[in-house]
DNA sequence: AAATGCGCCAACCGCAATGGA
DNA sequence: GTCCATTGCGGTTGGCGCATT
């Protein structure tokens, strides 16, 4: 199967020509032309297939080649007609002269993809590429319609904070302070929350490049919340993004460290900047830099099997998560 | 110096289109 | 209309050479 029927007829040499196979090929088809591919490889001696002499020819031998590095123009050229003709290279080939589709396609693969990515540009449609920010922009939107449920009274005080954001740009996170979507659960009609958190349960992948879910670690000797977002007056600087904290120093409202987990803090520097900024921080004899997530982004969205505060974890979601699972939860619903 | 990893690119493979018997 | 050889195309592979460990 695939094999060209010419090819069993004999036993034919594979992969790369010999000078001397070159020679051959190109005295002959410089004598006689190539007329018959088929008839080509025994006319002119070759213990190869028509279609490998064809190849050849057409990659390689042929005089009209050129050869060398692509130039700018080239470059160019192949950047707009790719996103014309999309992955048709040999429409693309008949429009630089000398080139093969081969080599356009070899040299789009290998080069200017990563070019184009490097620039923010989407190599298969030649738009921006989707950011991080921008897909919780959507996700906002579709967090504001009438499947979400927004921070109602339903929420303990106490959850509610730890999954407060704040709306105010080039703030910190603050308690209390324009929450803008809390889930909660509800012991007789799941929430949209809890269909997502029980999804979440069952499938392991995610469209998101980010853990799925956190534990919150219930300290019962303070009835607090490890990992929780602690008041602006502690002027504590934590924040999460999945299940990424950023910087685990936290401080009760008696002003007593709770927990300092600089291990995980590490996992700050590799969020890209768009999601956080930075600031330095002096508080308790310690300077650092501390991680915020922007404002703009951080919302998070909180799921809870009850809305007790001794629930000893609850979990935090990525909003690429919630958008996955939202959108999932509709296919599953329309398949039962 | 040897081993390993990785990118590039020539060549192959499979399939669709074409054309002739 | 059907079959089959041939051609053309685009995706994929594998080997080479260079860089890194």
């Amino acid at each position: 199967m695939g094999r060209h029927s010419c090819c069993y007829k004999q036993k034919l040499r594979k992969g790369l020509w010999s000078p001397d196979e070159d020679e051959k090929l190109l005295n002959y088809i410089t004598r006689h032309g190539h007329g018959c591919w088929s008839s080509v490889p025994k006319l002119a001696g070759l213990q190869r297939c028509g279609k490998s002499c064809r190849l050849r020819w057409i990659n390689y031998l042929r005089p009209d080649l050129k050869r060398g590095a692509f130039s700018q123009d080239e470059e160019s050229l192949i950047i707009e007609l790719h996103a014309a003709l999309g992955n048709r290279w040999s429409q693309i080939a008949t429009r630089l002269p000398g080139r093969t589709d081969n080599e356009i396609k070899n040299f789009w693969n290998s080069c200017l993809k990563k070019k184009l990515r490097r620039k923010g540009i989407d190599p298969t449609t030649h738009k921006p590429l989707i950011t991080d920010l921008q897909t919780l922009n959507v996700i906002n939107q579709k967090l504001t319609s009438s499947e979400v449920i927004k921070s109602t009274g339903l929420i303990n005080n106490l959850l509610d904070q730890s999954m407060v954001v704040s709306s105010q740009p080039g703030t910190w996170w603050y308690p209390n302070q324009n929450a803008a979507f809390c889930f909660s659960s509800s012991t007789t009609t799941p929430t949209v929350s809890d269909q997502i958190v029980s999804l979440i349960s069952s499938v392991s992948t995610s469209a998101s490049t980010t853990p799925m879910t956190s534990n919150f670690s219930y300290v019962p000797e303070l009835n607090y919340y490890n990992n929780t977002v602690p008041s602006q007056s502690n002027s504590i600087y934590s924040a999460f993004f999945g299940n990424r904290y950023t910087e685990a120093s936290q401080i009760n409202n008696n002003n007593n460290l709770v927990v300092d987990d600089h291990a995980h803090g590490q996992d700050m520097k590799s969020w890209p900047s768009e999601i956080l900024h930075y600031t330095e921080h002096n508080q308790s004899s310690e300077t650092g830099l501390e991680a915020e997530v922007k404002p703009d982004i951080a919302k998070y969205y909180l799921g809870s099997s009850t809305s007790s505060l001794n629930e000893s974890t609850a979990r935090l979601l990525h909003d690429a998560d919630v958008e996955w699972y939202s959108s999932n939860l509709q296919k599953l619903s329309n398949m039962c």
